[in-house]
DNA sequence: ATGACGATTTACT
DNA sequence: GTAAATCGTCATA
């Protein structure tokens, strides 16, 4: 019988917005199919929503459009992966009718592979990295799962290298909700709380 | 051409 | 808790 887990999550799936499809992203599966084929793949545990251009601490606010958020502008299931802080990738999952917004990938706890991301978080730490170390945050993740440049772009929907699968949604009950992190910047939309994660979960980034 | 700034992480005090 | 690392991007000139 078919591995209902492992099913993909089909376009309509992102076509909300993403106060609603943050938190159902929650308990789904981010997998990254290595050009060696080894399948790499984490449960999704924290999430950020970004509004768009009436939202000031979006990457699109105010309708901003340039080369490196064009992504964000694009289909629903479409990866947005930016750089920043000169060494850091994050990704981002578009949602919505192309209009810029997104809900950002904060978190995973890691499933298959786990021995290849210790490998590779090893490299850009001193001690040795723990299993928590691995995913707990936007950026770990992504150097984590070799999510780079390349990824910006890509069809998180029917995509070869990067890709969503179903994995089983988390009940409600089981969601926390906070403040996002790291946009003090954005005045009022600082406060609002557009950050999911799972309450119990030792893979977040911060329980705050 | 220049300068300020990150949707962060790490190590260190 | 604080500070450094590090550079692409974009607004300004």
């Amino acid at each position: 019988m078919p591995d209902l887990a492992r099913e993909r999550l089909d376009r309509r799936f992102f076509e909300v917005p993403p106060r609603i499809l943050a938190p159902a992203l929650l308990g789904r599966s981010l997998v990254r199919v290595l050009p060696n084929g080894v399948r790499l793949s984490g449960r999704i545990v924290e999430v950020e929503a970004y509004l768009g251009v009436k939202d000031r601490a979006s990457h699109t606010f105010g309708g901003r459009r340039t080369p490196r958020n064009e992504a964000m502008y694009g289909r629903a299931g479409t990866a947005y992966v930016y750089f920043t802080y000169g060494m850091h990738f994050c990704v981002n999952v578009v949602c919505g009718e192309g209009e810029g917004v997104a809900v950002l990938l904060r978190a995973l706890e890691p499933v298959e592979g786990i021995v290849e991301m210790i490998r590779v978080r090893r490299a850009s730490m001193k001690r040795e990295p723990t299993e928590r170390d691995l995913c707990s945050g936007p950026a770990r993740l992504c150097r984590a799962m070799g999510i780079d440049r390349s990824h910006n772009g890509a069809d998180l929907v029917d995509g070869e290298t990067l890709f969503l699968e179903a994995g089983e949604a988390v009940p409600d009950r089981y969601h926390a909700r906070g403040r996002r992190v790291g946009v003090e910047y954005a005045k009022e939309w600082a406060a609002r709380r557009l950050r999911w994660f799972i309450g119990c979960n030792p893979h977040v980034s911060t329980r705050a």
